[in-house]
DNA sequence: GTGAAAGCGCTAACAT
DNA sequence: ATGTTAGCGCTTTCAC
């Protein structure tokens, strides 16, 4: 109203009036350039304080070709379903939330930003990799969850500057950071051999699951050196409903029971379910073991004894090596693995 | 390797050397400005096409002054916790995901980008106010987890170009979305009712949440107007332990308690908990509606009867709104409001 | 209806 | 160590 100052923002150039000095040196203390005379430094920090001056992105992103924002990439195969309900699943994931405040946090102190980016279909997953080579956005952190994911190996053969979080294949030529599904399968098993249990079987996890079969492995193998060879394993589909199912059909082959272990807490929040309905106490007549720590394992009654991935810290690490990779594209492919802990709560 | 050809992409000018006309004229193709030769028109699209060009988002950022980008602020008072697990508990809410699930199908479909903006504290508030104010964001999404919210004050007192998702307060001076929760809370009276129940009880949200008074209002309102004047209510705080707690309190003061109401799903999920501990038959002898139609309501046992909201829309309007806004700084403040539905599963 | 020209605000050679 | 200069790729008056 009446006063059109300062419309638009302080730029450097005003600064540098301010200061009397160049654009150029302002533009180097800004950018915390060495080589500039302490004193003069301190007079165009006050200057910029004086100003308000914070630079403009576009007009650095210009020059510089960095558009210091990173992507945190959704990708959904879009195989099944495909509607809404999918996408608004990945997003209101525990797990997806967990990834996402990870990465935010170590990204913000960086000053850079998150753009969030769903890639269901050719067309998306195209133009990602095309804004990724024009530098559009300067990397991804990408959240596959399955393991035949065409966005990675879309990515990987154009190598761009991209960190996935997954499992360990080194199928991908991606940088990857991944829990170590196996060693978390086989904290269950010990968690279960330690409360006596032989009479065991698992919940699988679909076979296109993100390490679900590694979990599996882990568990059995433990098992198996602790003599336990006959376990009965049926595979379910992540979901409490498939839980239930599948602790039905358990039960059914195997009345006497007295552990499971499931590969993630919803199917394992599926089998409380259905033992509470046969009037199983848990943990002293069945004892139950899941995986993730999500909200379902603190919330089930009795509370889920579960394996936790450390996923923050992933992700952290994963903006870590990301930013290696926007830095030095010549940086080798890494695969980073974090090893899953033990949560042990009442059902267990 | 060996070939730097079309290194960071191409430009306008090379479009229009091809095309074999001006750079102004791609532009205003580009652009769909009228006012160009239909057969220039074609020439143009057939050089873009040709070129695969595709425009580069800083410079022309640079000079319209719009960065295409909209923010999605997660607000949070960070009065309690604040620590990360807050953080990635609300990102990881199914309420979150279907915002940020909505808006994002709108937002692509015009070409405009989601960052995800944390501001939990007075620093990253003005950060985002500025840089609201000089575009390096056109517009927010705000979606604040309790009423008194700072975040909500300073940007109404600056008029940005934002829009609230949150309860029809018209004390905060922002363009907001909402759903008409004291209708929810009349539905799930209505539904008990229907279901013959009169001696209710309410476990009511805690007194700082978003609508949670209105959904209490609703329900006692309804009760009232058939006649049902004594409902117990207690105060929970949307979580499940606190469900379990308000659910014990309820059925000491009233042993004969037939339905329930519970202002979100977690809390009902606790109160399920409690009446099967204490061998009540749901939905014969008490029966529950809950709030939210989470992943909480699909996975108690049984299923939950629900309020649901229509997020998707909700958040796909508050894009409309926001694109109004920030075309239009002069548009009035406005608050549109959804109505709920009523979600009928096994509880109720 | 189309082209020429002037920047948007910044960084990075290059010169000093 | 600092200043000068030349753009980055685009849109947009302004002439024609």
């Amino acid at each position: 109203v009446g006063g059109e100052v300062r419309r638009g923002g302080v730029t450097l150039d005003q600064v540098a009036r301010v200061a009397g000095v160049s654009p150029a040196t302002v533009s180097r203390v800004v950018n915390g350039t060495r080589n500039v005379d302490p004193a003069l430094q301190q007079i165009v920090m006050s200057a910029v304080k004086a100003t308000g001056y914070v630079p403009n992105r576009a007009a650095r992103s210009l020059v510089t070709r960095r558009s210091g924002t990173i992507a945190l990439v959704v990708s959904a195969a879009s195989a099944d379903g495909f509607d809404d309900p999918f996408i608004s699943r990945i997003l209101g994931d525990p797990f997806f939330g967990r990834v996402a405040a990870g990465a935010l946090d170590l990204l913000r102190t960086n000053g850079l930003r998150l753009e969030l980016l769903i890639a269901d279909d050719p067309a998306t997953r195209n133009e990602l990799t095309r804004r990724l080579a024009l530098r559009d956005i300067d990397g991804a952190l990408v959240v596959s969850m399955n393991t035949r994911d065409p966005l990675c190996v879309q990515l990987a053969s154009h190598h761009l500057p991209v960190v996935l979080l997954g499992p360990a294949a080194k199928s991908v030529g991606l940088t990857t950071v991944a829990a170590d599904n196996r060693a978390g399968g086989s904290l269950a098993a010990a968690q279960l051999l330690s409360r006596g249990r032989r009479r065991v079987g698992v919940i699988a996890g679909p076979s296109d699951a993100r390490g679900a079969a590694e979990r599996t492995k882990g568990f059995l193998a433990t098992m198996a050196r602790q003599g336990v060879e006959d376990v009965a394993v049926v595979i379910g589909g992540y979901t409490v409903q498939t839980g239930e199912a599948s602790m039905r059909e358990l039960l059914a082959g195997r009345p006497d029971l007295d552990g499971l272990f499931a590969a993630n807490d919803l199917m394992a929040q599926g089998a409380l379910h259905v033992l509470r309905d046969h009037d199983l106490h848990i943990p002293d007549q069945v004892a139950v073991v899941g995986f993730d720590d999500s909200r379902a394992a603190t919330d089930a009654r009795p509370t889920l004894t579960t394996v936790r991935q450390p996923l923050e810290q992933m992700a952290a690490e994963m903006v870590r090596l990301l930013l290696q990779l926007i830095d030095d594209e010549a940086t080798p492919i890494r695969t980073t693995v974090f090893q899953p802990t033990l949560v042990v709560r009442a059902s267990a």
